[in-house]
Order: C-alpha cells, then sequence, then structure tokens
DNA sequence: TATTAGCACTCTACTTGAATGAGTGCTAAC
DNA sequence: GTTAGCACTCATTCAAGTAGAGTGCTAATA
C-alpha cells in the first residue's frame, strides 16, 4: 500500500485538526472538511489504511485517531508551508531592552514565550576559540587588585585579588608585562599549569604573593563560563491538556528550571544551512528524556563567523508548527541584523 | 472563652498531626496523641471550643479539623521550638562550588530546595550607598576600549566602547584621571547630566569622541544592575496536594519563574533583631497574591555592616515550620561566617 | 462538675450500573 | 470505487447506593 495524494489530503485534515482541537479526530469530522468531498465510510477506509501505514494512532476502538509521531514528521517535513507571524511588535519590545546581549536573549525568551505559548529556551552564543585578547591587573586599593582579563568576542573577565600585604607599583607593572607576554593570544585551553609554574619562575624574586596573584589570574582565566541558558514560559506547558499530567509536567518544568539537561538539547549539530538552521525534533527524537511527549523546534543564530547560539520552542506535539518555523524564521533574521548593526 | 493550658496542648497536637499528614484531623486521632489522656468525646468538645475561637477549621460537618492562619500564627508565635537540622552535608556542598557569591547564593538556593523540599527564593545583597571607588579606562585595540568600575563593596562593572577613530594613549590617560578625580567617592544616585558637562568640558578640545566615551562611562555607571534574584525547587510546589491546583500552581510557578514580583517580598523590612530577621507570613499575610495559599518563611543574612540579603522558602501553610525555622537560622550563621571569612 | 460512652446524624469518597454518544469496522447495495 | 446502514466498542456521565470517618448531643459515670 501506498500514500497516494487523497491519503496525504486525509492525513492533513487530520493533522491540522487535531493541532486545532487537541481531541481525537473522527472519520465524519473530516468528512465534512473543506474541499474533498467524501462520505466519513470512505474516510473510515482510508484511515484505516493510514492506521496501517503508521501515520495515525487511535488511543481506544472507539475514539478517532490522533497523529502518529511518524504522521508529525511527514507533515513538518512535506506539507507544511510556512506561515508567516508578525514580527513587528516583537521586534520592537526586543530593542527597547537589549542593552546588554544577555538582556537581549532573556527577552528573546520572554517575548517569544508570550507570543507563541509555548516554553522557549535561549542560549548564549558559544565561542568556539577563546583567545585572550588583554590582561590586565590593577591596584584597587592596598591590598586589593583586580585582574582584568578580555577574550575574543570581547567577553570581559573580572577577579579580585585580596593579597596579604601590600604590592608595589612596579611589581604590578611587570607582573602585567609578564601576563601578557605569555597569555595574550593563547586559547584558553592551552593555558595550563605547566605554563603558570614558568610565570611563577619569571616572577620569582619579587615577593611571595606573586605566586598567589597569578593562582588568582589563572584561576579567572580557566573559569569556564560556559555557555548561559535561559528560559521563559515554562508554565506555559500546564496550558496544554496533553502535558498535564502533574508528574510528567512537574519533570519538564524541573528540567527547564534546571537547566542543565538543556545542553545536550541546545548543543547538536549546529548547522546553518538553507533553512536558517532550524530543526524539529518531535517526541523520542528529543534528546531529552522528559521531552518525550513534546515537540521541539530550535533555531540557530549567529553573531559573527563562527559564533553561534541557538533559540528553542518546547511544547506539546500538536504545536503549530508553521507559526512556529516562520517566526523563529523571521526571529533568526532579526537577530543576525541586530548584531550585525551592533557590530 | 479562653485558651487554656489544655487547649492550646490539643491544638498543638492536632497542628503538629496536620503539618504531617496534610489531611483533616479528627477526635480520635487527638484523642490516642501523646501525653494527654482524653477520651475523642471530651475532644470533640475542646475542638468545638477552638473552632469557636476560630483556631480550627471544619472544611465539612463530618470532616476533622484544619488549622486556620490564626491557628498557624499562634503555633508558630508561641509553640514552636526550633527543631535543629542538619546543615553540616549542606555546609559541605555550599563551600565545594562557591568561588563566586552569585554562584554561592545560587548554590544556597538550590541546596534548601532539595534539602526541604519546598520552593526558594535567595536575593543578592543590596548595596544601600554605591559609591564610586575607582575607574579605569584601557585601550583594549585601536578602536575599543574597556572601562571599569569598581564600586564600594567590590562590585565591578565593565562595558566595552567602541570609538570611530584610534585614541592617544595619552588621551586615556587624561580621561583616567578626569574620570577619577571627578566620580571617585561619589554615590552613583550623585552622578547626573550636569556632572557629566562638566567632565566634557573639562576633556574638551582633545578629541570629538571623547564626548562619546564619557556618555558611554556614565551610562556603564547608571546602569542599574538592581538585586538579583535566585530561585530554586519551584517545582516542589507540585508535591503538595493542597497547592496542586493547576490553575494556582501554574500562577505560583509563573511568579518564581518571572521573579518580578518577588521583589516586594524580598524587599520588606530589614532588620536583623534576636531572631536573626527571621519573619514568617502565613497565607494572607505575604504581600504576593499568588502566594494566598502558602506559607513563606523570610531570613537575612550580612555581608558587612549596611549590606544585607535574603533567603525565602516557599511552602504549603503546613510547612515544617521548626525544621524551616531552625535551618534558616543555621544556614544564617553559616553564610555570616562565609562572608566573615571572605573579607 | 468534668469526663466519657453511646448513638443518631452528616457528609465525602467510592463503587456500581445504566444511559449516552462518538466513532469504528464490516457488509451489502449502488 | 463509493456509500448507506447497522452492529459493536468503549469512554464519559450521571444517579443511586454504600461504607466510613467524624461530628454533636445526651445521658450516664466518677
Amino acid at each position: 500500500m501506498q500514500l497516494d495524494e487523497r491519503k496525504i489530503k486525509i492525513l492533513k485534515a487530520i493533522i491540522q485538526n487535531y493541532l486545532e482541537t487537541g481531541e481525537p479526530v473522527g472519520s465524519r469530522t473530516i468528512s465534512k472538511y473543506g474541499d474533498l468531498n467524501l462520505s466519513s465510510a470512505t474516510i473510515r477506509n482510508e484511515m484505516a489504511d493510514l492506521e496501517e501505514l503508521g501515520y495515525i494512532i487511535q488511543p481506544h476502538t472507539s475514539a478517532g485517531r490522533i497523529p502518529s509521531d511518524k504522521g508529525y514528521r511527514l507533515y513538518v517535513d512535506t506539507m507544511m508551508q510556512d506561515k508567516v507571524m508578525e514580527v513587528e511588535e516583537m521586534k520592537e519590545m526586543l530593542v527597547q531592552k537589549a542593552d546588554k546581549m544577555e538582556n537581549l536573549l532573556k527577552q528573546v525568551a520572554k517575548v517569544l514565550a508570550v507570543n507563541t505559548n509555548y516554553a522557549t529556551v535561549v542560549t548564549t552564543p558559544k565561542y568556539r576559540t577563546k583567545k585572550v585578547k588583554f590582561i590586565q591587573l590593577t591596584e584597587v586599593d592596598e591590598t586589593q587588585l583586580l585582574a582584568i582579563i578580555v577574550l575574543e568576542g570581547n567577553i570581559v573577565k573580572n577577579k579580585m585579588i585580596t593579597v596579604a600585604e601590600p604590592i608595589e607599583k612596579e611589581v604590578i607593572l611587570k607582573l602585567n608585562i609578564i601576563l601578557n607576554t605569555f597569555l595574550t593570544g593563547l586559547d584558553l585551553s592551552e593555558i595550563n599549569l605547566g605554563l603558570i609554574q614558568k610565570m611563577k619562575e619569571q616572577a620569582a624574586g619579587y615577593t611571595t604573593v606573586v605566586s598567589d596573584i597569578l593562582d588568582a589570574v589563572a584561576q579567572a582565566v580557566s573559569e569556564e563560563d560556559d555557555v548561559q541558558i535561559f528560559t521563559s514560559g515554562a508554565t506555559n506547558i500546564l496550558k496544554y491538556p496533553e502535558l498535564n499530567d502533574t508528574e510528567k509536567a512537574s519533570e519538564l518544568i524541573y528540567t527547564l528550571e534546571e537547566k542543565k539537561q538543556l545542553n545536550e538539547l541546545m548543543e547538536n549539530e549546529i548547522e546553518k544551512g538553507e533553512n536558517k538552521g532550524i530543526q524539529v525534533y518531535i517526541g523520542d527524537e528529543t534528546p531529552v528524556e522528559s521531552m518525550k511527549d513534546c515537540a521541539v523546534v530550535t533555531a540557530t543564530y549567529q553573531i559573527e563567523e563562527g559564533v553561534y547560539g541557538k533559540v528553542g520552542i518546547i511544547g506539546p506535539k500538536r504545536m503549530d508548527y508553521e507559526k512556529v518555523v516562520g517566526t523563529l524564521q523571521n526571529l533568526m533574521t532579526e537577530l543576525d541584523q541586530i548584531f550585525k548593526e551592533k557590530k
């Protein structure tokens, strides 16, 4: 048996109907649907076929049909034409608060959640290489030093260092030179204990605290401030009856709150192809256990060459794929634009 | 009618029993409870009195009694003796990850949530005065400057400034002097447009971009990075049947996710009296609408003179007050200690 | 006088069974 | 190939009945 033209039409009708209502769809409903003029009996026959082919499922004998993961997948891959969503207001909201990138991304998560009524996840961009661009040690007061490290991509790290005895200005100057000579241009991963040891030898003879200072700087440098993850709209999950099982919903919200597991989701192959890097996971396809009953759509934005971040939307399997994908596409274009301007 | 010794004993028994089970407590249960040897009939009479006095409530005619807000209040105020909780493991967990204060506080929220099974809120400390301690402008590369502002309490702010044309080292030096002369020692609130204008006049004549730079610095300085709020264990809410009404639970979790409304809760009078600033809100007493069916316990920690932050626990009214208060007291001592050491 | 035993009463929660209705699969007719 | 029709299935709803927990009141008791 094969998927002919009519079966596809019927399947599409079933899915669209189910997306709207969340209820199993019966043959009578479809027979009255749109342009295909068939009796419910005929539809029933076709539905039996579609079920045999694995595109739809019957929750129990006398219920209508609902799409299977395979059915959704077909829908997403072939039957969907992008629905464009109004991003105008969204754009406005975004730009208002967008002073720092972090805030911008938080805002993105929030606006997106409010607009779609799904849960959203946004990651800060991942810098593949984190080369040290610049290091500076400054005296704040007699016993406190401030170490500032600027990485490629203008990520600034700083660390306060408290020393037991005052340090001479001259020593600080020397340390600055040593630090920059040794570390500038290196990737964070290249900075190891051996290197620190060499610096210590180089700086030996000034004071005993130098060693402490270098350790502190090394620590600050190596401190992984990994990709940050912002979430929003977790409670939207509870709006969908099919996800509102207390046990499961709780787990899902916990995942969003905890954020650790989300890495898996947001780290998957980042490639920005024709489709703006939009990826759809349905049911079991997601790498996160607690989302097995959901659908997840992720998109990739680009800050500059090689620096990518992700935006994800989590909702029920019957999420409005067209709208979500359309919205994400627009949003990606928007974000790319904003970052280009900022640059 | 008055609360005599026996009535108090019975009330206490009712409340403690209810805290454990979450079910209305009947007279028979109490008659078998602990040291007071009375028949269920006697208890019934007393219960009728207690109800008349407003300390307990009957959900319906043939159910046992549950404590009213007034009952809980009496319990918290007079009948509770602090239960000390093992904070040893907690201490360990805390110190492990506590490199930066932010991380420490996040960790506090999390550990507390896991240990108590309630939702938790932690705020970063609020600095009453934010005096500028130190400002420095550094050249990162030809067109990029980094402004670093250190405030009292060692809060570090930084801002990248991109300029159209390269700036001479000498100019940067001058600017640094001007910035420090004008701004050091001032409170953030004292820095206004007039002052910026004066600086601009002072610096006029170098290059046109100086004005831009000063504006950027001014902006960075005035950027309110207000008290941050961390939450954890929001999903614990769902563990308590009496809060597990989808509508209400959703609102509550949303409040925790959104965080804005939490300010109200965490901003209330901070005074660290005999009781380590521990405050208990029961039901309607809380300033946050979505917590009307909960109890909230907040405690205040101190980083240094005049610099306070808060820790809050949100749970059902039948929360284990003794344990929570005890734990918070210990935690506060612990935190005070940690900050003393760090200092 | 305070306490208690006992009993009638109330109310919820649970179970049961019947009615309802949505939806199916199959067959025979068109 | 399509459709009308019918028997069948199963979730849902509702009412009625039952069990059990708990109360309030009264009368007996210490």
